[in-house]
DNA sequence: CCTGATATGTCAACATGGCTGACATAAATT
DNA sequence: AATTTATGTCAGCCATGTTGACATATCAGG
C-alpha cells in the first residue's frame, strides 16, 4: 500500500498566497462539510444498494418505488418533477416495477389521461425494508445528539434544498411536515 | 398539471396493521430525513454540475480533481480506495484531467512504481470554483443555526459514515480534523 | 363537433460512468 | 531469478441518464 503521510500533505485552509494578498478570504471553503456529505451520502445509499442487487434492481428503481409508496396516487408527471429525469428514463424502470408487481396504475378520476401510481403490498414491503436499513443508520447517527441537535440537522437539510421551482412533493415535505394534514 | 391533494395522500407513519399487531414499531422509518437527504444532496451536487458542463467534465472528474487537490501526493491506489471505483473507471477520467493539464503525476520517492498525483494551478482553480459554490449553499444553510447546531450537523454527518475499512483519506477526515498535523 | 393542447407511452440512438476479464510493464521484494 | 505489487490499457457489457420524433387517448375551448 502507499505510504504517504496524509497529515503532512493536507492542503492548508488558506488560499494560494500569490493573489491580492488582502482580500480577506470572503468565504473559506467548507472542505469538511463538502467531504462529509460525499462520504455520508455514499454510505447512506450504499445500505440500499446491496439489497436492491438481490432484487435485480438499481437505485433508479428504489427512487421510483419509494416516492410512489410514500405518495400514493402520484401521477407520472409528478414523479418526473420529483426525480428530475426524462420520461424515457423513468419509463424504463417504471415498466419493470409494473411488470413485476411492485407498482400498479389506475386512470385518474377527474382526468382519465393520468396514470395514478400506487405501490402494491410487495412494493411497500420492499420500500420499508430499504427504509428500515437507512433508518437504522440515521438513528445511530442521531442517537448521540441532543434533541436540539437532531432538530438542527433537519433544519440544515431543509435549508440545503433549493426553494425555487419546488415540485409538489417537495412542497409537502418542506411545508407540510412529514405526516401532514394540517396544511391550510 | 395533476391535481392530486398530497396532503390527503401521504402515507401515515404507522406500518401496515396486519402484522403481529403488538410489535411496538421498533424503529419508525425516518421518512423525513431519508427524503431530505435525497433532495439536499441532489441540489448540493447540482451546483457543481452546471459549471462542470461548461468544462466538458462530469461528476466523476470533479471527485477526482477534488481529492487530488485536497490531498496532494495521493497515489492512484489511494484514490481508488477513496472513490471505491475500479482502476478502469478511474483511468478514463484521470487521463482526461492529465491530458488537459488539471493534474500532473510524479513517480514516488521511495517507490518509483507509484504515481503521485498533484493538482496544477488550473486544477486548483477549478476545485476552488466548485467548492465556493457548494460552500455558499452550506453557509446559507448553517447561517440560521446556533453554533451548537452547526456542530451537531458535523457530528451527524460523521456518524453517518461507515467506520469499518476506512481508507486513509477518510481516516484523516474523521480523526485528523480537516487541517490536521496533530495526529500521533 | 372539431381543433389544439395535454398526459402518457414508445422507438431509436447516444453519452456517461460504473463493471469484469485479460494482459503488459516496471519496479520492488524475497 | 522468481514473485508480487502498482499501474496502465484494451475490449466489451450494463445501468441510467440524455435528445428527438412520433402515436394515442383525453381534455378543453371556440
Amino acid at each position: 500500500m502507499a505510504d504517504i503521510n496524509f497529515n503532512e500533505l493536507i492542503r492548508q485552509s488558506g488560499g494560494s498566497p500569490g493573489e491580492a494578498a488582502a482580500d480577506a478570504d470572503p468565504q473559506p471553503p467548507r472542505w469538511d462539510i463538502i467531504e462529509l456529505l460525499f462520504f455520508a451520502y455514499r454510505d447512506f445509499v450504499g445500505d440500499a444498494d446491496h439489497v436492491l442487487e438481490a432484487f435485480g434492481f438499481g437505485r433508479a428503481h428504489h427512487r421510483v418505488v419509494h416516492f410512489v409508496c410514500r405518495y400514493p396516487g402520484l401521477t407520472v408527471a409528478d414523479l418526473l418533477d420529483v426525480l428530475r429525469i426524462t420520461k424515457q428514463s423513468l419509463s424504463r424502470v417504471l415498466k419493470q416495477l409494473l411488470d413485476e408487481g411492485y407498482i400498479v396504475q389506475r386512470a385518474g378520476d377527474s382526468d382519465r389521461r393520468q396514470r395514478l401510481l400506487f405501490a402494491t403490498a410487495k412494493g411497500e414491503a420492499l420500500v420499508e425494508k430499504l427504509a428500515r436499513l437507512q433508518t437504522e443508520r440515521i438513528d445511530r447517527a442521531l442517537r448521540d445528539l441532543p434533541p436540539a441537535g437532531a432538530e438542527a440537522v433537519g433544519k440544515f437539510l431543509r435549508a440545503m434544498i433549493d426553494r425555487d421551482d419546488p415540485d409538489k412533493v417537495l412542497q409537502t415535505i418542506l411545508h407540510g411536515g412529514a405526516s401532514a394534514k394540517d396544511v391550510t
